[in-house]
RNA sequence: GCACCGGUAGCUCAAUGGAUAGAGCAUUUGACUACGGAUCAAAAGGUUCGGGGUUCGAGUCCCUGCCGGUGCGCCA
């Protein structure tokens, strides 16, 4: 609670209730940020007509109710209709700065803890990682360390697509050119080949085709070569994924694969219990559910399939289960599905369906968290000169080597090792930077040169913030440590709005939190990073005479490079010391 | 036809119903024997897609129109 807008609101709730006449509740004095003091309350405003006075009259009582206790905290000053506007005084300031200083948390409130369940990423068995993915898995990676570092228990589930009709071909495909083949070939990361010749060979050859659509009966009936075959297909390309969320660190691990077909078992009991709620009709001799509110293009009620014609079930069945799944055995009490928006429809329906069978308590919160598309400079969706999409991995390469020839041009010093290193931290930070800092629901256009560059709302920006505020202790030798049990006092304006702006790290992420949406702790940080700057321009930390003053700004630096790296680690971006 | 998501400075984007809609890039002007200039200070740049409505107050909420994107029964 170390946020000035929260602060304020806290001393000023009482008094609005007082004059409001309902002592002892709770009044919202309705506090915003503020251009003309730290915070302004505007609750005069929205009571003035309840009360039958005029919003400057109702400022008037409570700024009397209050003139005495807040003395030596805050000056309290009325303005325009009837705005409050507050100013922190300087030792209240430092005072609320030092308790997040001597805090680990950098002053984010811990929540209580919950069991939140976060599905993301979802790559194809078989076919290559691309820039959609590139959103699922960033923009998930990203919630699962904020929620977890505001104290909840996250398991993260990856739902891989591992089963279904296609798994006929890719097998067929497999024996065709021999199982050693195909394990190189998808390890290697050639899925996209894979698939394609795969596919080619499903549309133009009859007999393949024939051999497919057996396959995928077989599969089904649980075949043991069958399944041993396709555990290949699984377990290389597996590998492959795991190979690309190591270079793009993110926290998905193996085990956090929950693929469709670890649901097999379940899909007879969802289909069981949605008979027993009474809930499943037959429908062209599919057995479905209709959730009300939905309706297909003749305007007719639209169905949620569970079952088809021929008996077979659908992805709906699987997406049921994997809720029920979520809430029984795991006790998730909040699932974020981080999936493309095109989605949503089936989602909802899906849930809708979950909460008709009254499989989710009321205290179970399922969010959809969806996000726009990547998309080219001729904003159309993102693909290469071909056509085809864009591997994940070619993105990687080339931002790390743009990123690499970057750091050899600026700072030549470095040795090679250690610049491959910051090349690496610079290249993948900038693309997951690009992505995270943009509202997640809207499109945005991939371009190298903007995310890389050095200036502006940027990845390289804020690490480079950071890096040198570490050059500072490096090059005077002092111990970070040390410079952290000094308690920062405030003397300059530029030492004072980067103190406001330190205390307003909490508040950055309860919105972010709030909202899903990275974006706003991406702006919390990229104002901190100016504000530091400017800071930094202005108050000489090491060249004066001063000992204390210099010890008090060194502890600003230091508390400002924590809440750097700490912000960047929660976006999954790495913050070298130099670069 | 229905539904969902977007539309804010030349460009890329912010803005929990609050005062004069803010940043960055680009442009222009300043500050360099530089605690990392990979920087900072400043200027200029706006009919928040149009039209109604609610409200003391609307970029924000409601209705409506336009433009763009996406999705709508047995694929996942």
């Amino acid at each position: 609670m170390s946020d000035p807008l929260v602060i304020v609101a806290d001393l000023l709730a009482p008094a609005f209730a007082e004059v409001a006449g309902r002592r002892g509740e709770s009044v919202d004095p309705v506090v915003r940020p503020s251009d003309r003091a730290d915070a302004q309350a505007n609750g005069a405003l929205a009571l003035a007509k309840s009360l039958g006075k005029s919003p400057r009259e109702v400022a008037a009582a409570v700024v009397a109710l209050l003139a005495d206790s807040l003395a030596g905290t805050a000056t309290l000053e009325i303005a325009g209709p009837g705005f409050i506007n507050v100013t922190l005084s300087d030792a209240f300031v430092a005072a609320q700065l030092a308790g997040i200083a001597a805090d680990d948390r950098l002053g984010v409130t811990p929540r209580p803890t919950e069991i939140v369940v976060v599905d993301y990423s979802a790559p194809n068995v078989a076919k290559e990682m691309h820039v959609g993915h590139l959103r699922s898995t960033i923009i998930g990676d990203a919630l699962v360390r904020l929620n977890e570092f505001v104290g909840h228990k996250v398991i993260r589930e990856n739902h891989i697509g591992d089963w279904g009709r296609p798994f006929g071909m890719l097998i067929e495909h497999l024996l065709d050119i021999g199982e050693a083949e195909a394990a190189h070939e998808l390890s290697v990361g050639d899925l996209d080949g894979f698939y394609k010749q795969a596919n080619d060979k499903f549309k133009y050859d009859e007999a393949f085709q024939d051999r497919a659509r057996q396959r995928v009966v077989l599969l089904q009936g649980g075949e043991p070569e069958t399944l041993r075959l396709w555990q290949i297909l699984v377990a290389e390309s597996a590998r492959y994924f795991q190979e690309v969320y190591r270079r793009l660190e993110v926290r998905l691990m193996g085990d956090d694969n929950m693929g469709e077909s670890r649901y097999n078992d379940l899909l007879q009991p969802v289909v069981a219990r949605l008979h027993a709620a009474h809930l499943l009709v037959d429908s062209d001799g599919a057995e479905v559910v209709f959730p009300p509110g939905y309706t297909n293009r003749s305007n007719e009620p639209l169905p949620l399939i569970i079952r088809n014609s021929v008996g077979g079930f659908n992805y709906a069945t699987t997406d049921l289960a994997t809720v029920i799944d979520r809430i029984e055995r795991l006790g998730a009490t909040r699932m974020f599905y981080v999936v493309g928006a095109p989605q949503a429809q089936h989602l909802h329906m899906v849930w809708d369906v979950c909460r008709m069978a009254g499989w989710v308590p009321d205290e179970v919160d399922i969010v959809h968290v969806p996000f726009g598309s990547v998309l080219g400079e001729d904003r159309k969706m993102f693909r290469s000169r071909t056509g085809g999409s864009v591997k994940l991995s070619d993105l990687l390469d080339e931002a790390v080597a743009r990123a690499g020839a970057a750091v050899a041009e600026r700072n030549p010093e470095l040795s090679e090792t250690e610049r491959a290193d910051v090349a690496r931290m610079i290249g993948i930070g900038a693309i997951k930077y690009a992505d995270l800092s943009n509202d997640r629901v809207k499109d945005y256009v991939f371009n190298f040169d903007r995310m890389l560059a050095f200036e502006g709302n940027t990845g390289p920006y804020l690490q480079y913030a950071h890096a040198r505020i570490c050059s500072i202790f490096r090059r005077a030798e002092i111990d970070r440590a040390a410079a952290r049990t000094v308690a920062p006092a405030i003397s300059a304006p530029q030492e004072r709005s980067l103190a406001l702006k330190l205390l307003g790290f909490d508040a950055a992420m309860a919105t972010t939190l709030e909202t899903h949406s990275p974006h706003k702790l991406c702006t919390y940080l990229f104002d901190l990073a100016q504000e530091f700057t400017g800071f930094y321009e202005a108050c000489p930390v090491l060249k004066g005479n001063d000992l204390a003053l210099r010890d008090s700004r060194l502890a600003l630096c230091d508390l400002t490079a924590r809440v750097l790296a700490a912000g960047l680690s929660l976006l999954g971006i790495e913050a070298p010391e130099r670069m």
